[in-house]
DNA sequence: AATTAAAAACCGACCTGACTGATTAAATCA
DNA sequence: TGATTTAATCAGTCAGGTCGGTTTTTAATT
């Protein structure tokens, strides 16, 4: 649970390391680990329950080495959704990143979809899906997560469209499939305790994949035409 | 904000009313109260920060009335959640009762997916989202939910059941048009803060609709037989 | 019917425990 | 040595829960 001291990460690194002072990169890190800590924290306690005290234990440092880092709570809280927001892009942009170039067509698709799929279901989403719940009604969460959510959503869009080229030209067609996709997944994915899950999931999966050719196959259904507003 | 004191909560009842003694409606009244502030705080303040102090002081009734009603905390959110259940219950019925019954086929159809958008609109499914999340790091939490979660189901289905007669004989389908509709449109209302949300809304739940009368058209599409488990 | 005692509902001061943020001393590195 | 990072401790705040006491309702008794 609490990775109290890894030497790994403590290791003493070369006098001279790329102009940066031993005291300088010794301070990066013990401020990686705080984040990590307190991230690994939301995953674990979930976002209210999370306390100074904890990320600190968590990260192996005292209250007082942590409020160096950090000043205030709050200043933490920021840091660590920031650095959050990035673990997501990497997260997701790595999952697309692995499917394998030999699929292609449908197939690749399905396992955009499959791949999108997992990444809901992944801890990150989780807190970060927790956190806009939070930000409800908490101004200062909603002021950063809303900043952020625009910027991924941007990257969610060029990256789906650097991956799926001949949907992108389709444009209006490319969007209204990317928020089918993403409404039905999310709303599947935050349901997490619907009985039979497994085997609801992998019939409504088929079932959007069908849809999605579809959206694509020009002229494919009279009901489709109406939804391009081209 | 604050109903503080509600005079006609508070009139003296005839002095038998249906064979219930005074002290047990005014117990029974004050009890509401308490629960209808409970219910308001989870939706202003939102869960994680309501304090008894405050579900009190909404309730217009001392901390020590409400302790006596409520010995604790756990026991106040349980009762709570449970009147919310019930809440919920009679929102969405009353919903779907509203759509007027001149209303036949697509178009009924139609309004049942808006109503149920509207539903889960309100603060009441807000409040109960946020309880969902709140479960997961929170076990006592997480009971009550789960045994009120089937009820619900069981119950949504029956509503739309009787609403929707023709498509209940479709059995299989139905089941999939359901778990379509429901988590399309909660992904849909969960995401809050996104752009251009009133556009791509109402556009989602017209291709939605298409999707479903497609669904229940015989034969219609050649996705959907594989869809059927029958 | 009036009196009175018991019970229920209600009130608010107090206690405990946890969290945050600040301050001070010690340790470590340049 | 001087400066920076870490450790330990303290005070203030606020939460939930306890407890003695007050008012209102009910029931028993005369």
């Amino acid at each position: 649970m609490a990775a109290k001291k890894d030497p790994a990460a403590k290791r003493r690194p070369t006098e001279r390391d790329g102009d940066i002072s031993w005291q300088a990169q010794k301070s990066a890190m013990t401020r990686d680990r705080i984040l990590d800590a307190a991230i690994n924290c939301f995953i674990e306690l979930g976002y209210t329950n999370v306390t100074t005290a904890k990320v600190a234990q968590s990260a192996g440092v005292s209250r007082g080495a942590m409020l160096h880092h950090f000043p205030s709570k709050t200043e933490l809280i920021q840091a660590a959704v920031e650095y959050l927001h990035d673990k997501l892009l990497e997260d997701y942009t790595r999952r697309i990143g692995e499917i394998p170039a030999s699929l292609t067509g449908a197939a690749r698709r399905r396992a955009g979809i499959r791949a999108y799929w997992d990444y809901l279901n992944g801890d990150l989403f989780t807190v970060y899906n927790e956190l806009s719940f939070a930000s409800r009604t908490d101004p200062e969460l909603r002021a950063i997560l809303e900043s952020s959510q625009q910027v991924f959503e941007q990257h969610v869009l060029e990256c789906n469209g650097t991956l799926f080229t001949e949907w992108l030209a389709t444009g209006d067609r490319f969007l209204l499939a990317m928020d089918v996709s993403r409404f039905m997944m999310e709303g599947m994915a935050s349901s997490r305790l619907m009985t039979d899950r497994e085997a609801r999931v992998e019939r409504l999966i088929d079932y959007l994949c069908d849809r999605l050719e579809e959206i694509f196959k020009e002229g494919g259904s009279t009901a489709i035409g109406r939804h391009s507003s081209t």
